[in-house]
DNA sequence: CCTATACCGTACTGAATTGGTCCCATTTTA
DNA sequence: TAAAATGGGACCAATTCAGTACGGTATAGG
């Protein structure tokens, strides 16, 4: 099972292109290209994205998007909410009030906690962290490498 | 958007419930009526659930369901493996082969680690923890109450 | 030995979600 | 005024998913 859908995952990916070229003005088309994504999802993502302040649109020639914020002040939690809505583990973590077994069932608070568990993961990762060139993270051989391996 | 799909959400709770009577020896019909969860569905989780050796069934009269190992010793992460299949956040945390962006993409090295809290928190918690009736968490009437009552 | 019970495996269906595309309006620059 | 680009929809095909149904097999009890 994947957690994320395919437009979320796609959003932090551009999200993250952009953060990696601040001062580019990046059209769709070039972030579609760039990234190796299909171009007319590319341009849907963004839209949302754009909707929930993430990043900004300019209309017109020579127009395009770019961050609408800081890269080091976008977390990954955002990016995905924005996309796929608020997370949530289990169905009474979302839809808490349509449960009959709210009464009874023993389940919920572990959820809960697990639901602020995978938060707190989420919003501990921004854009800049994310648009780091992989080889910030295997180029020093032994250290680092074993610490990224197992955290 | 809810991480967990329905069937295991309910193989959880029905996991859970097995557990919270480790004596009783249960049909999927009185599974299905005691969790209130449709009977037919809760009989194809089971079955999922024996396959991956999570519960034992016997067949025949007097026949049912009961755990197979102790509950302390079932992880959720183990409940929700043997439903949704093995865990991951992004696309490339399951299908990393097929991915054209594998060489440059920067994402992977933090989706991977994101993936890593997931499970653990997940292999964290057993069914037997899973169990412990709300009562446990709301019996102390005033701060534990409040803690619980504000999700 | 026979019957009722209950799991086992699997196939099927209807519905919902999702990834993806397209079109048209609006804005901006040249 | 024309070209370039986002904004905001509607729309479609395909996959996935929850839920059901059915025939097979094993067990207990009389």
């Amino acid at each position: 099972m994947i957690i994320l859908s395919k437009l979320a995952d796609y959003g932090v990916i551009v999200a993250a292109h952009l953060a990696s070229h601040p001062e580019r003005m990046m059209t769709a088309g070039t972030l579609a290209q760039e990234t190796r994504l299909p171009r007319a999802t590319v341009a849907k993502v963004l839209k949302t994205l754009a909707h929930a302040g993430i990043v900004a649109g300019s209309r017109g020639a020579g127009g395009g998007y770019r961050l609408a914020r800081a890269a080091s002040s976008v977390s990954l939690a955002e990016v995905v909410a924005a996309i796929d809505g608020a997370i949530g583990v289990a169905q009474c973590s979302v839809h808490a009030h349509s449960c009959e077994r709210s009464e009874f069932c023993p389940t919920r608070p572990h959820w809960r906690r697990i639901n602020e568990i995978i938060g707190t993961a989420l919003s501990a990762v921004t854009l800049a962290e994310m648009a780091l060139a992989p080889r910030a993270f295997t180029a020093e051989p032994a250290a680092r490498a074993a610490e990224t391996r197992a955290p």
